[in-house]
DNA sequence: GCGCGTTACTAACGCGAGTTACTTCCCCTC
DNA sequence: GAGGGGAAGTAACTCGCGTTAGTAACGCGC
């Protein structure tokens, strides 16, 4: 029934309600300061219902200054597959946010080396922007929030000071590592989700270190390796591991990804998981709990990661600007990986 | 350098250049039908240049009657995870195409059974739609279509006559199948993606009794279970497969992650994969390669799969219209979990 | 010298809303 | 009866751009 053909523009809600345009657009954008008797409202109500009425986005945008719209800009590498496994979540978290206070999203895809977005900004397409992934070495990037322009990391970025949303990946490693602890284990190694140069592969290692120190159990160079996203690089990591420290009887991966391939260079050096060794992974993708055996790992909650960062945008585009730095909290999912210690 | 403040309009342009805002527009649209000399075009676009001048996107869009902008309405329900780990390459596929043509992506994640999107169309922020995970029992689609407004599926529903695009499940699933033939194997079981009303499960399905047609093996109904959507509903599956059929020496799954699921029932049952049974998966997630064995699998081209959306979309909004259904091909993937029956 | 066509350009309108400034009417108070 | 003030509503301007219709200058042929 022609939800396309005769769109209903505000002059024709005015002229079937009797009243002018002025009156319909106070209405129905429910204007404060002015006083509509309830016949009047109803009325243009009625007539916005019946003609199927929906504003013009542009033109809304147009007078009104704002296009209701935040944008999304992914900016992770491709080898950054973890990330993919969650971004749906991600996505939908922010999406309902938005939703919430009557805006769209604009996803923009980049590879990492290419592609502008500031030009998104100043078509003025987009009211702020949600940069996941972000980059110290993106000059567009720095540009835009020194120009003061609504900005939300999604990720880890101390240099730069606006706003971020991210989970606390240092507390959950050391949650992580904490619970291996508890668990009677003392040569703890660390496999990191990836290379340092990254602050969530940094962060984690530091959690790891902390769990440590906590626990009183040395800090040592030789049981920490650096994984690289994959499967593959944990399978790697975990073999020159085993070569390097037999007698390790715990693991914290720090991607389930990476543990992935670090349970299967175990299980091809003939050590069972987790009578011989315990592992425990990060992120907690929907696989992990079918892993062999299920995966004891962080969760990281990606769609709440993604609601917050929606609202924090939302936040700083309603004036209560603030710049600070959100911490997502983790939590333990205890499985089948880790044991106490034989 | 004030990405933001002082926003040029196509005035400032003319200005500078010393001509009129038509012949700012004429130049930077490069309207067909008018001569402009050289000299005059330079001077506007070195001034466009010089300004950082924009469109407003707001402004051009009211204008122009287009929005410039394709919305993405993401439909899939929460169950279907292997979706979601390839969603992220359909994205970029779709976006890239969509920039190519001047296009923006507004992404639009429902959740299955709420959420209005015609809203999006009769505000006219979109100037087409890609449908992810289309359903039949959806009135705003069916209504849309109806309407003519521009719409590409993705993904099968035959019921609706409207462009779609989709990879080709049934000859994907066939290569599979004939993949195991070709090793020997003959008595091959199926334990399929998801519940049969899915239309891709049909069709996969459908793929592997091509093959066993061509093949002239029987088609048995005992060798056939049900997967749904994740490791566990695989696993399960070919628990009672290897109870009910337990000579079976190869299972075509039409899903890596139900496969996952399935292989680790074999481990359990004390059957090695390939020496005992050989199993081909459906998908090729970035993790199948890291499978324990390595996953033989078909893949789905899942960013080829969006591009394709995403062109279909643009050649429609560009007049070249056509209902055609657009099947991408699949392609094998041998690994190591198929061997020659032993 | 007139007419016609082409080149080079512009004034002015329209897209569909939000918003400001102003009018009209009516009731209430002093 | 004058003056004030709120209630109810609107005409007209704005946002920034695309586009139509039209003008002025110039060249060219007869």
């Amino acid at each position: 029934m022609g939800v396309r053909r005769p769109r209903a523009t505000s002059a024709d809600v005015a002229a079937r309600a009797g009243v002018s345009r002025t009156t319909v657009s106070f209405v129905l954008n429910d204007r404060a300061g002015v006083t509509i008797p309830d016949e009047t409202r109803r009325r243009v109500e009625d007539a916005a219902r019946e003609l199927g009425y929906q504003p013009h986005g542009a033109a809304r945008a147009l007078a009104g200054g704002t296009s209701h719209t935040i944008g999304l800009v992914l900016r992770q590498s491709p080898e950054q597959v973890s990330v993919d496994a969650l971004l749906a979540e991600t996505l939908w978290g922010i999406g309902s946010e938005a939703h919430e206070g009557g805006y769209r999203v604009l996803v923009e895809p980049l590879s990492p080396d290419s592609g502008r977005y500031s030009d998104l900004v100043r078509s003025q397409r987009v009211d702020g922007l949600i940069v996941s992934g972000p980059r110290t070495d993106d000059p567009e990037l720095v540009a835009l929030v020194e120009d003061g322009f609504p900005i939300i990391l999604q990720g880890s970025l101390p240099e730069l000071s606006a706003p971020s949303v991210d989970v606390d990946n240092r507390a959950g490693a050391r949650t992580a590592v904490e619970h291996l602890v508890s668990l009677g284990h003392r040569r703890i190694a660390c496999i990191t989700n990836a290379p340092l140069a990254y602050t969530a592969a940094a962060d984690r290692l530091a959690g790891y270190r902390d769990a440590l120190e906590a626990a009183g159990l040395p800090y040592q160079a030789d049981l920490v390796v650096e994984g690289a996203f994959d499967a593959a690089s944990g399978c790697v990591a975990m073999q020159g591991l085993l070569a390097r420290v037999p007698d390790v009887t715990a693991v914290f991966v720090a991607s389930d990804i990476v543990a992935f391939g670090a349970l299967r260079a175990l299980r091809e050096a003939g050590r069972r998981v987790p009578a011989d060794v315990s592992v425990v992974g990060f992120d907690d993708i929907p696989l992990a709990r079918h892993f062999d055996p299920p995966l004891t790992t962080i969760r990281l909650p990606a769609r709440a990661l993604g609601a917050a960062a929606g609202r924090a945008l939302l936040e700083r585009l309603a004036g209560r600007l603030g710049n600070e730095r959100r911490l997502l909290p983790t939590e333990l999912v205890v499985r089948d990986s880790t044991a106490p210690r034989g």
